[in-house]
DNA sequence: CTCATGCATAGATCATTGTCGATCTGAATA
DNA sequence: TATTCAGATCGACAATGATCTATGCATGAG
């Protein structure tokens, strides 16, 4: 590790570092390649792409730990670490309100990822 | 599994049987789930990143195994794993050419998945 | 034909990760 | 305060995966 900056939230740390970092136009250093690779692994599993879509899909753009338990037919301490990963990669965000926790999109994050993959200049 | 059609390479099937599918609009599928998952675990790998970045920037869009081997300061099977990883995620094709193996990207492959993630409509 | 070269495959090893049951924390309610 | 409920955290276990060494399989050169 070196001279790291003061990075926030890993996912807003790619937006901002690298948002005009495309990946098939030139090669990625090794520390673009890691901060990619730790978003796109977030994302690169059934269950926590079926959450992201459940989520996008409910009415107000978020949903709570026990209505995203039951469809899914996994344990509860299983789905809340799922969404612990999509939070720390950037892609959900966190609202804790009353005995419920609440997780939505953050905006722009897929948008941002799918800049990156995209090879349209 | 159930019914299974023909199915030519799988990245491909990704892209003609849920091109229009996006992540963010409604819920996926358990089977949407798990080929979209298999694509960008794929891609999840910095070696596999920067392996992509390092062949789209080449010249002709195309690098055999030895022009990749040196530079990420991995040995020659891990290399061509990684590459296989990628061919059969639809995203590399391979072109032996006499005692040579050439990788390019398959057109299209990465902007497909850059609709999926897109949340524009 | 024989040998060298470029690459793929096989098998082994070690780290990562998806899942669970059990437990802890914090908020609302009685 | 005691209880209940939503959710997070912990520890364990099995499965996956990234990497290596060793080997096999073609192709081209001599």
């Amino acid at each position: 590790m070196t001279a790291v900056t003061i990075q926030p939230r890993p996912g807003i740390h790619l937006l901002a570092d690298e948002c005009c970092t495309t990946l098939a136009r030139e090669p990625l250093t090794t520390s673009q390649a890691a901060e990619l690779a730790h978003i796109l692994k977030a994302l690169a599993d059934p269950t926590r792409l079926r959450l992201i879509s459940m989520v996008a899909a409910q009415e107000g753009g978020e949903a709570c730990v026990c209505d995203l338990t039951d469809p899914l037919g996994l344990t509860q301490p299983t789905i809340s670490h799922h969404l612990k990963v999509l939070v720390d990669a950037g892609i959900f965000a966190r609202d804790k309100r009353g005995k419920w926790a609440y997780y939505a999109l953050v905006p722009g994050a897929l948008d941002a990822l799918s800049a990156v993959l995209s090879t349209a200049a």
